[in-house]
DNA sequence: ACCTGAACACCGTTCAAGT
DNA sequence: ACCTGAACACCGTTCAAGT
């Protein structure tokens, strides 16, 4: 049919490599073994070329950084946030599907902390953010307060809570900081004390076992809740005056 | 005095390094030029001894990033907030004192995103964060929930707000994503496009102008307030039931 | 036009060898 | 006991040279 031999028919077609095809090779070697896994040698090993000839394809690694981003991002399920009228509720759904990817790439936090990205899915996200935001009755100084408050929350808790699965770096540091709350003084930490060590694997990234897979026990929609009950009543509080 | 020759009297008197000065000194390197600019090499260059020597004070590069953190979080005033009788008063003094402190040091989430940070220093914050939120009258289950929230809130924050700090890498990725937004559709994107250039500075990291010191343009405390007030509110309605 | 190997200027960490 | 240089196994990026 295209005049290859037949023997090399479920062979893969030797398509040119492209710019999508390598920022996705990219997502998978930071998704199974962090950022710093990333490098240009593995990732053109694992595309079959060679490290020079990426960048005809991506101009530098940040870029591919930034790309990856974009990536993920586009995997946040917004089409269902749509539907929902009460821009409260649509906020909601927003907030819930970001998380949920961001729990499922919990090394994208190690970008996410160096770079700036702005992107098209970033973006996208952001423009139903504020529009809920503004139905919901925030108007011009609070409603930037309001989305930077809400995308804070949203980021910042889902990065504190995906860290214990980057477990891989140095056993013995987390060993001592383990350590330091196991042999800590309960005169001087009283609720530590008290709440160790259900605090340790829930709080601070510390897990004594291996988390189960499903299990999250993330309180997410109850500071969400209280954040966005918080934020109402503050626009309430004064447009009432 | 001390056995040198007089000449040489206003040197440095010859004390042998310790851990702490090279964590110091680690600390200025990533102030200075961000945490991809500490470096073994150059930190033992700025410290007038071989790279090799820096491992008989410090057993890792890895270590040396937490010691960092502790710190930092070691400048948190904690003080003042723990002469507030009112636990809610308390936790807002506590989170604007790491507010300011984390705004000063813009690079620092570059380390807190990729590592897991229990230190002596951190641990004391989250006492007090604790005892604060219990004393506000949440306990068991919410109690770990609010923390979480609050903790996100504050870190997650102050991430955001310290990234356009960071613009030193790749100018021409930057400027891509700024005409992204200059040329963005405003019929897919209205209220973006409403909000520019103020969304472009104040929301997602990409200042037209660098910052003016002291210039925050920060809604943290407003975002507080408001999440502080969705607890309360949302524990209180748990007590009532 | 497309891809390559080799090179440049770096990394973190170790260790035999010096004093 | 303390420190060093050199080495090992890597980095991101460039570029002359090949097909």
């Amino acid at each position: 049919m295209n005049g290859s031999h037949w023997l090399l028919e479920r062979e893969q077609p030797r398509r040119r490599l492209d710019a999508h095809t390598v920022v996705s090779q990219a997502h998978i070697l930071v998704h199974e073994g962090g950022a710093a896994s990333l490098t240009m040698r593995p990732l053109a090993a694992a595309l079959g070329t060679s490290t020079s000839a990426l960048y005809r394809l991506v101009p530098s690694k940040q870029w591919l950084l930034v790309a990856i981003v974009d990536l993920v991002f586009g995997e946040v399920e917004t089409s269902t946030a749509a539907d929902v009228g009460d821009p409260r509720g649509r906020l909601e759904q927003l907030s819930t599907a970001m998380h949920d990817v961001l729990v499922l790439h919990p090394h994208l936090h190690e970008i996410l902390a160096s770079h700036v990205w702005v992107t098209p899915n970033t973006i996208r996200i952001a423009e139903i953010a504020f529009t809920s935001l503004r139905e919901m009755g925030l108007d011009d100084p609070e409603l930037l307060d309001a989305y930077n408050a809400w995308s804070g929350y949203v980021i910042g808790f889902s990065a504190i809570e995906a860290k214990p699965a980057e477990n891989a770096p140095d056993r013995a540091l987390q060993r001592a900081m383990r350590r330091q709350l196991e042999e800590m003084d309960p005169g001087a930490f009283p609720i530590l004390t008290e709440l160790m060590p259900d605090v340790a694997d829930r709080a601070f990234g510390l897990p004594s076992r291996p988390r189960r897979s499903g299990e999250s026990g993330s309180s997410f929609a109850w500071g969400l809740a209280a954040l966005l009950d918080g934020v109402a009543a503050r626009k309430r509080r004064r447009s009432r005056a």
